[in-house]
DNA sequence: CGCTCCCGTGCTGCGGGGCAC
DNA sequence: AGTGCCCCGCAGCACGGGAGC
């Protein structure tokens, strides 16, 4: 900087003014210093400007498993929305949250960067321990936390998406829906096998077993081949749309029909949900709008200097295909 | 630190002395700084040490379209390898690079970081401009560049992945193959076009016309709806996995059977294109390995000090799984 | 003489390197 | 060998001062 002032023939204050806008700088000055910083490539050192100002201007991302759509569309979500609000995102990547070491040096390492606040993509429970390194000063929003936590949240509203899953199926005159169930560690599994069991009580049917499954293809598959071989299984709501893959494939070595013999409906709607074989139907989780309201809770933060325990959630929305009809005779 | 100097009752000196490990510092007075610490729950501040150190220890990476998986899987996989190298990474997710204004200010914030190099996702053409904005000492690594750029460079070998399927199918009796080709700014999408004409040259075949979709399911089910209609298509090679779900699902609605009809291929081997109906034959990236290779490419060039324009290629790998058979009599 | 506008002089934040003790 | 001292890196803030009306 003060090579600049001196080709600028200015003191390095000058230099900074003009790089901030600050008013009272005169145009004559302002264009020569503008042409000295061309000139010479100068480029602010962001670290020195953190530790002058304090303030740093960049939100911490901290997610697991981005290779799974969900947390990948979040975060692009969050990503985008910060860079409306003029604020920069750098992104954590954590390998899993049980990882303690790994997980730990991520967070420490944002929080030491200076991040104005952090978003913690937070679907399990070990995500706990990750944001308890966090100095209690700093914002924090989660999405996918829970309330005990208190602090503030977003999540698609996970029991409301069971309970639509399953509410579909009776409604199309089911005796029950089974369930195959996400990882137990994930919030949004257990929140949707509630709502799945809720919905399954208020119209007085009684819940099967659940098997559970990870989130993948295959295990949804090893699933399926048990559903298969069990003829009152006539239902299936699935913990997501690659589960849902999983058992369709089953069904399919099994001579089971979809929707003919078993109706299936799945979870997210990813964008080649709607191009399996059949269409499946599913319900549609707006991540988009969650990076949002996420960041929009971030700003909130930002601005009352306090950290705030307001949750927002999103609606899940019935997407209907070609897997539900009504049961067989 | 002042405050865990003077609580130690040693000088600040003493206590970054401890804190980098420094070997002439005394036992006990070590554990004392060390309690120091942690009683006032002391931490070192980031931009300050990179300001007075000038080096940072974080790996830049630039990457576009994150909810893609392999983009995601390759973030996933660098992020690996940089923790095992005791680097950390912030991640700037460009919503696309042609977004020039985003993209500039992403890459700036990271050359301003202080990042000690940077790592480019770069399949497509307008990469270039966003790393024309990087200062010419830092060092770059590219993934799915381009070798004219003459930087280094890692990306799975899609010319001889485009060979790969291309010769499988004519392997089988197919008189020649079409390809559903990807977006056109896509270098991955040139180099596998290329693969599969010269294949098809190789063995004499006519190159059908070429149909281009995006990397979606949606658009390969378009393309799809066409290739149904021409009676002398028995074999398709798809631009990715998600284009090929769309042609099945094409091929479905206009009864042709694969693999009995036509036979199909993909590219990428997501997780779930086993549980395709059928399980799709397609070629595997190994996006794990080209993440640690690029690494690898990046950590000689911090090494050495020199940008280097050292490549390398990642060998696909065929799947073959059922939806290749045969041409049909 | 007061004001506004413009610009420069310290000094600060936080941690590290070289040297002296 | 163990510690302390001074100064440095880079940018910003609170001054303070000179020019002009």
């Amino acid at each position: 900087m003060s090579d600049v002032a001196a080709r600028a023939g200015v003191s390095h204050q000058t230099v900074s003014r003009v790089l901030n806008g600050h008013p009272h700088v005169s145009a004559t000055t302002r264009t020569r210093v503008l042409a000295a910083i061309a000139e010479l490539g100068y480029r602010r050192n962001l670290s020195a400007r953190v530790l002058a100002t304090g303030r740093s201007n960049v939100v911490g991302v901290v997610a697991q498993n981005t290779t799974l759509y969900g947390p990948s569309s979040m975060v692009q979500a969050i990503g985008e929305a910060a860079l409306g609000a003029d604020l920069s995102l750098t992104v954590g990547h954590v390998a899993g949250y049980d990882a303690t070491a790994a997980s730990r040096r991520i967070v420490e390492r944002l929080v030491q960067q200076g991040a104005a606040g952090l978003v913690f993509i937070a679907p399990v429970d070990a995500a706990a321990e990750s944001m308890a390194l966090v100095p209690s000063g700093l914002p924090i929003v989660t999405v996918d936390g829970l309330p005990e936590w208190e602090v503030a949240n977003v999540s698609v509203d996970q029991y409301a998406g069971g309970m639509l899953a399953t509410r579909h199926l009776l409604d199309q005159g089911h005796k029950t829906v089974w369930h195959v169930a996400g990882p137990e560690q994930w919030h949004g599994s257990r929140a949707r096998e509630q709502g799945w069991r809720a919905a399954l009580a208020e119209a007085g049917a009684q819940a099967p077993p659940m098997p559970r499954a990870g989130w993948s293809a295959a295990s949804g598959y090893q699933c399926g081949r048990m559903l298969a071989r069990i003829p009152d299984c006539t239902a299936i709501f699935a913990a997501n749309d690659h589960v849902a893959l999983g058992v369709m494939r089953a069904m399919a070595e099994h001579g089971k029909r979809i929707p003919d013999d078993i109706s299936l409906i799945g979870f997210d709607d990813v964008p080649e949900a709607g191009y399996f074989h059949p269409g499946l139907t599913t319900i549609r989780q707006e991540f988009a709008e969650v990076g949002r309201q996420a960041l929009r809770l971030l700003l909130e933060q930002l601005a009352t200097g306090a950290r705030s325990a307001e949750s927002a959630l999103v609606e899940p929305v019935l997407i209907g295909r070609d897997t539900v009809a009504a049961r067989p005779a």
